[in-house]
DNA sequence: GCCGTTTTCGGCCCGACTGTTTTCAGTCG
């Protein structure tokens, strides 16, 4: 899997280093494309061959075989090339703020400023004013976008920019109370992180622009216009705003939504059948006469498509597929009927059994698993097989009194160093329901993490797979690991494998439940609870699995309980061995 | 460098905003 990201990583430098020596955009943008598509490709493209390679979309005979090279050799030589004609810190420049190839180009070329600290030298020194194009405003921008950079991380947890989205419209509404607002771009689809906030206002008054560059959350403006304005908010989220006529208004989500890559695909749809597609419409390319622009549905039916639903707006087959009538009917938060992953005050949980139960029923699910952790988490309080057993038959006589929510007695059992499980199986076999995970040992090899994940998947009374890579979004890798590996035995055994709902874990991801779900796996959605305020993050683990393409069909706690009950691993696989 | 219901050659998405330009280039999304 990060061998995946690694070989676009490759590519996307490639991109970015012609870019400075000012190549054929065109062959830059086929860099980038072919980045982009093998960072988003489920199977690890490192085993494909030239042929299998050139079947994915954007790669050609010469992409292929660059591909191969940085597989075998673990880089290209165009990329060797490149790299030697720059100081390593170049791209440094290219990724700041108001600085694009161009201006990293001449600065480099003309002054040989090869890093971020060279520029921020130079720029104090007044040095760049003697550059062609660089003004004394120039130089402000780019000192003041280094600064910036160093305070603020670059990208933020998606869940957290919905909730500056939510206070910021509200006050935009007050300033609009006739428009209509809505955030756009990767929250929109559903992204795990948002590098920026888009919103879209339709129907508003110019004069919405003075609500929101003045808004109390606004640090300073970067740009504003009369359709458009810019501004970095307070902890460094930058917030773009967009007016458009409410006849626009579909064109403008649609636009605004993106992906670019989706956008980009959809307009060369559009040039195909003689029309061109930007934020105000669908218009006929010869006579310039709209042909669709108030809804997104309009939109796609005229260009043959049926509305595809946001988080598939990737450009990772979803035109193809909406082209041939094949779009799944995604999960939705309603179909889900249980959670199965909440710990409670027996171990690191901050609500007994009974607050939780009730929680989770006032959130709409007919069962709960309780699953605390096991003993190896010894600062969580994890639970020996006395205390487990204990805790399983306290789980029961709550569930009993209970009416309107089945309880389930599960345990999240640590999958020790060594592919052990941490508690016995004459204890996993009492219980209705075990998630294996890790919580330890995050950096094993990966042949090591491998073989750890394919014994717990052996062990018999394993139900589900808990946050599978371990990730913390912004804060940890994934742990090394060789997925395809633990896919294959997961889809033979039987064992489901979790989205787990964290906010900062989303684990599965997309990319990877959508390969699990490929290979036969059924996934679940669960939220770790550790709170009754939890259940309300179902929300983030269903957007994961409706950007994995899965239907309720592909979820496990769809079902209701009792055929929820006979398709656990358990009942389905003798337990014997 | 990719790609083909116009095409194996000649195309390749599109518009807003800013700063420096005296008519537009660079950046961004």
């Amino acid at each position: 899997m990060s061998d995946n990201l690694a070989i676009a990583r490759v590519l996307a430098e490639t991109a970015d280093l012609l870019e400075l020596k000012e190549a054929n955009p065109f062959k830059i943008r086929a860099y980038r494309n072919a980045a982009e598509t093998i960072a988003n490709t489920g199977e690890r493209v490192a085993a494909f061959d030239e042929a299998r390679l050139r079947e994915l979309p954007g790669v050609g005979r010469d992409l292929a075989a660059r591909i191969r090279e940085i597989v075998e050799t673990g880089d290209a030589g165009v990329h060797r090339e490149l790299v030697a004609e720059f100081p390593p810190t170049i791209l440094e420049l290219l990724h700041l703020q108001g600085v694009g190839p161009k201006t990293a180009a001449t600065v480099y070329r003309e002054l040989g400023i090869g890093s971020l600290d060279d520029l921020e030298r130079a720029a104090r020194a007044g040095q760049l004013a003697s550059v062609r194009g660089m003004g004394p405003k120039k130089t402000a921008l780019i000192l003041r976008a280094i600064d910036e950079r160093r305070r603020h991380a670059s990208r933020y947890l998606a869940p957290e920019v919905a909730d500056t989205a939510a206070a910021l419209i509200a006050r935009l509404q007050e300033a609009a109370p006739g428009a209509d607002f809505t955030p756009v771009g990767s929250l929109r689809r559903g992204a795990e992180t948002c590098g920026d906030l888009d919103i879209l206002a339709v129907g508003a008054p110019p004069s919405l622009m003075d609500a929101f560059t003045g808004d109390r959350l606004v640090e300073r403006v970067l740009g504003r216009g009369e359709t458009k304005a810019s501004v970095l908010l307070h902890g460094g989220l930058q917030a773009d705003l967009r007016l458009v006529p409410p006849g626009s208004r579909g064109a403008a989500l649609q636009y605004f939504t993106g992906s670019k890559a989706h956008n980009i695909a959809l307009r060369d749809r559009a040039l195909a059948r003689g029309l061109t597609l930007n934020e105000y419409g669908l218009f006929d390319a010869a006579t310039s006469a709209p042909v669709a622009s108030e809804t997104e549905e309009a939109i796609y039916a005229a260009l043959g498509l049926p509305f595809v639903p946001p988080e598939l707006r990737e450009n990772r087959g979803e035109i193809d597929a909406a082209a041939a009538g094949s779009l799944p009917r995604l999960i939705e938060r309603s179909d889900l009927r249980g959670d199965l992953h909440a710990h409670t005050t027996a171990t690191d949980g901050r609500d007994d059994i009974e607050t939780m139960a009730l929680a989770a029923r006032a959130a709409g699910l007919e069962y709960l698993a309780i699953t605390d952790h096991s003993q190896a988490l010894a600062m969580a309080n994890g639970l020996d097989e006395r205390r487990a057993l204990a805790h399983a038959a306290r789980v029961r006589e709550v569930g009993r009194r209970l009416d309107g929510i089945t309880l389930l007695a599960g345990i999240e059992c640590d999958i020790r160093p060594d592919g052990t499980m941490d508690l016995a199986d004459d204890c996993l076999a009492e219980l209705d329901l075990v998630i294996a995970s890790v919580h330890s040992a995050f950096n094993q090899e990966a042949s090591q993490m491998t073989d750890r994940l394919r014994r717990a998947i052996a062990c018999p009374y394993v139900d589900i797979i808990g946050h599978p890579t371990g990730r913390l979004l912004l804060r940890r890798e994934p742990y090394q690991l060789d997925l395809d590996a633990v896919l294959h035995d997961a889809a033979a055994a039987g064992v489901a494998l979790e989205i787990n709902s964290q906010i900062e874990r989303r684990d599965l991801n997309d990319v990877q439940a959508r390969l699990a779900r490929d290979r036969g796996i059924t996934l679940t959605i669960a939220t770790d609870a550790h709170a009754r305020g939890a259940f309300s993050l179902l929300r983030w683990g269903v957007q994961t699995a409706r950007r994995a393409w899965l239907t309720a069909d592909d979820v496990l706690n769809t079902r209701p309980i009792e055929a929820f009950r006979a398709s656990l691993r358990r009942h389905r696989r003798p337990a014997a061995r």
